[in-house]
DNA sequence: TGAAGTTTAA
């Protein structure tokens, strides 16, 4: 592993790109040297003998009372790797896609003298990778277009106009839809609706109802399902105004239905303006509607945020009178909401209340148990509840995995929460950024540097983007624990990627390096600070 | 990811 001073020395000389391959270089060659090759299974890695495996920077020592993996399975996965040759054309495609480009022209002529046979399963994959990438992902779509073999793909340019959506490139994403109608065909609803959500998500909240509008323009038309997808984009993205404008606007043209009415319902809720969810409510009466489940149980949320529990149990009450009887999802929101507000034992209670009821537990209601008793301090009935789900008939899913990886590491017992991640390998759950997000919280905290690149490496590899909130974890992580060279690191990869640090994160690292008196560092940061600032496209 | 619920935070 690089040295701290060897880092910031590379940071200085290299920039971080390079520098960042050079670690996960180091990381890869420790592994490789030790035992299998890279291909196999994270887990392999780790020495099956029972030895330990030390590093001089970290006082960590990776457990060896888990048996991560049996030689047998090592064996399996050596013969049966159908997919290896594209699994390695990913891997070199990502490589050569990883390095800074300043345009998608760039890495069209990087990948120039690429000779690798490109499937559209493989574009999705590599898409997917940088999915929080613009320019690689796009400069690599076009130069895929550019293959002979290419054939157009609505799925493609769909995932191309998500992530051009995504990272806010909202101009270059009008040409490619533009695009995509003049090739015929390609577009659809699904288009649509990246592209609305897109927009709202982006705060262009007119930009988004234009779009509806003018669907007919694009060869669709205009029904009550495209105008759903509108106003819940409008509603999920803080824009509720605009969404009973819209409403407003449209609904003589396409008749509402209930999904509509739920939409605004729960959006009006969620902006904690009760009164228009009342208008709403009326208005759906009014419309010969009735309200169902769904449009009580967003009422109650509101009321559950409010902690007014005794207007919760009112609408219990009258969703029972009214033949409308709570769900698992309503009991959850209340347990949950209980649990939240340091009422345990109410909490337990709506458990109970709902079991009376005949309402069966799902693996939501679960794993939202789960985490109200793990921030109790029950840990221990946390893990009998964990245990006991399955024989209930519900699978733990990556949420599962998530809270009781969370309560491992808040609790510092490391050795669980790997044995978890395994778990979900061996279940074949896919882990997220959540499930990454406490370990390597933990890893900066604990100053363990080579189980942190592991881990980061790893995520790489499962397809998982680090973002915006990651980045600045880890800055703010190793801020803490004083790591201030990787710090800098992270700070400097995140700006080139286009992100903009969150300012309390920026703000932490140069009072850090004020500190230690780390003038030029300091300096460069302020630098970096000012063209992330530029970098952003202004909404 | 999409009509409601569960992880998470500077």
């Amino acid at each position: 592993m690089l040295s701290k001073s060897k880092h910031l020395d590379a940071f200085l000389r290299f920039g971080p790109q390079r520098t960042w391959n050079m670690c996960v270089q180091v990381v890869h060659k420790r592994f490789c040297s030790m035992n299998e090759s890279p291909e196999l299974p994270n887990w392999v890695k780790y020495p099956l003998d029972g030895s330990s495996v030390v590093d001089s920077v970290d006082d960590f020592v990776l457990p060896t009372t888990v048996n991560y993996v049996s030689t047998k399975k090592v064996q399996d996965c050596k013969i049966s790797m159908p997919s290896k040759i594209t699994d390695n054309d990913v891997e070199e495609i990502s490589t050569i896609l990883k390095s800074l480009y300043t345009s998608p022209e760039e890495v069209v002529k990087a990948l120039d003298h690429c000779y690798v046979v490109v499937s559209e399963s493989m574009v999705e994959k590599v898409l997917k990778r940088f999915s929080n990438d613009w320019i690689p992902a796009f400069g690599f779509f076009r130069w895929y277009q550019m293959q002979s073999t290419y054939k157009h793909s609505a799925n493609l340019y769909d995932s191309v106009v998500d992530i051009l959506g995504k990272t806010k490139m909202f101009d270059i994403m009008w040409e490619l839809v533009v695009e995509m109608f003049q090739l015929g065909g390609l577009i659809s609803l699904t288009t649509m609706s990246k592209i609305m959500r897109r927009l709202a998500r982006g705060g262009k909240y007119v930009d988004a109802i234009v779009a509806f509008r003018e669907m007919e323009r694009f060869g669709l038309s205009k029904d009550i399902v495209a105008m759903n997808v509108l106003l819940d984009s409008l509603c999920k993205e803080r824009g509720v105004e605009y969404a009973l404008d819209a409403f407003l606007e449209f609904k003589n043209e396409m008749p509402p239905n209930s999904h509509t009415f739920n939409v605004l319902i729960h959006g009006c809720c969620k902006a904690r303006q009760l009164n228009k969810a009342q208008w709403a409510l009326e208005e759906m009466e009014r419309c010969g509607i009735h309200p169902c489940v769904i449009s009580y149980t967003s009422l109650i949320e509101a009321y559950c945020r409010e902690k007014d529990f005794r207007k919760v149990d009112a609408i219990l009450d009258e969703m029972q009178s009214k033949g409308c009887p709570p769900n698992v999802v309503t009991y959850t929101i209340v347990m949950h909401s209980l649990g939240k507000a340091k009422e345990t034992y109410e909490a337990l209670g709506i458990y109970e209340r709902m079991k009376r009821n005949g309402c069966v537990p799902d693996t939501s209601f679960y794993n939202s148990l789960i985490y109200i008793l793990s921030k109790a301090g029950r840990i221990k009935d946390a893990n009998n509840i964990y245990e006991d789900m399955s024989k209930n008939g519900c699978m733990p899913d990556v949420t599962t995995y998530n809270t009781m990886i969370s309560a491992a590491c808040d609790h510092s017992q490391v050795e669980n929460a790997l044995k978890l991640l395994q778990e979900m390998e061996e279940t074949l759950c896919k882990p997220d950024l959540k499930t990454y997000a406490p370990l390597l919280k933990l890893c900066c905290q604990k100053k363990w540097m080579r189980i942190l690149f592991f881990l980061l490496d790893d995520m790489f590899k499962k397809d998982i983007s680090i973002e915006i909130g990651t980045y600045c974890l880890l800055v703010n992580g190793l801020c803490k624990s004083g790591n201030l060279g990787q710090a800098c690191l992270f700070f400097e990869e995140m700006v080139l990627k286009g992100l903009l640090p969150w300012s309390n994160t920026y703000s932490r690292l140069v009072k850090e390096l004020e500190r230690k008196e780390m003038e030029t560092e300091k300096e460069k940061i302020r630098q970096l600070m000012e063209q992330a600032k530029s970098m952003q496209q202004p909404c």
